[in-house]
DNA sequence: ATTATGCTACTATGTGTATAGTACTTCTTC
DNA sequence: GAAGAAGTACTATACACATAGTAGCATAAT
C-alpha cells in the first residue's frame, strides 16, 4: 500500500518515544528501535514491529523496504514535530495566547540556567526588531 | 459514588472544551454548557450530559446535586490544568527542556505584541533575580 | 390527578490505542 | 537441501474516547 497522504495526525505518548529514538539513532530497523528503548517495562519486539506498521499507515514515518529489514525513518523533524504538537496544544488549552503558554512554561517548569535565560532574550530581541 | 481520590488524569480534547465553558461561566447545569457549546457540529445534549458524568468519574470535574439539575464545577484551576498538560508535554515532547519548549512557542505561534513581550521579559528578569 | 416536560442513569456503538501472539517467508549455515 | 534464525503480515484483545439513544423518575402545568 502506497503511503497515504493525509493530514497527518498528532503522535501519541508511544508514538512519540518511537520518534524519539529515530530522531536520535537515524533511520532505524525495528530491532534497533526495540533495543534502544529496552529499559524498565520495555515492549515486546512484535510490538514496537506494530506501533512502526501502524505509524507508517498514519504517515508518521517513511519506511524503505528495499532490504530484508525494513528501515523506517521519520516523516517529520523533531522541530517540526514539535511545533505541530504546540500549536494545536495552543489552541486546545490556552485558547490560542502564545503569551500565556510560554508564561505558563516559564512559570511551572524548571525555567533554565542563566545562560537559557539568555538564548530566551535574544529570541525576544529578534521578534521585537524583526516587528518594529 | 463519592468522587474518586485517583492522581486525576489529563482532560482529552472534548474535556478541555467543556472545562473551557465551565471556567468562563463558574458552576453550571448540563443545559447551560450545551447551549454554550452550541454552534457548529454542536454536540447532542445527552453526549455533553455523558461527558460529564465521565469527566465526575475521573474527578475533572466536582458536582453538587442537592437540585434537581445538578450543577457542575471545575475540580482545577484553568491555570492548574494548563500547567499539568504544559508539565506532562514538557517530559513527552521536549524531553525535559523547558527552554526549547518556549523557544518553539515563540517561533511557531505568532509571538504576541511589543507589549506582551515585554511581560515575557519581566519574567525572566524576575527569574534572573531569584536565581542570582 | 393526569399529562407533559425536563432531567439523570444506564446502555450501546464505532473507532483508536497499546499490547502482543501466530503463521508464513526468506535468508543463512551446515 | 534441511534446519534454524530473523523478519514481516495478519489477527486478537482489552481498554479508552466520542457520541448518542432509551427509559424512568421527578416536577410542573392544566
Amino acid at each position: 500500500m502506497a503511503p497515504p497522504q493525509k493530514p497527518l495526525p498528532e503522535p501519541t505518548a508511544t508514538e512519540l518515544e518511537i520518534l524519539h529514538v529515530l530522531w536520535q539513532l537515524g533511520p532505524s530497523t525495528v530491532r534497533q528501535v526495540h533495543a534502544s528503548l529496552s529499559g524498565h517495562g520495555a515492549l515486546a519486539y512484535t510490538t514496537v514491529l506494530s506501533m512502526l506498521q501502524i505509524m507508517y499507515q498514519k504517515g508518521l514515518v517513511s519506511r524503505n523496504d528495499s532490504e530484508r529489514a525494513h528501515i523506517y525513518a521519520p516523516a517529520l523533524s523533531k522541530r517540526q514535530t514539535q511545533r505541530q504538537i504546540l500549536g494545536k496544544l495552543l489552541f486546545r488549552v490556552f485558547e490560542g495566547s502564545a503569551t500565556e503558554l510560554v508564561m505558563q512554561a516559564l512559570g511551572s517548569a524548571r525555567p533554565a540556567s542563566a545562560e537559557e535565560i539568555g538564548k530566551i532574550r535574544a529570541r525576544l530581541d529578534e521578534l521585537e526588531g524583526r516587528r518594529k
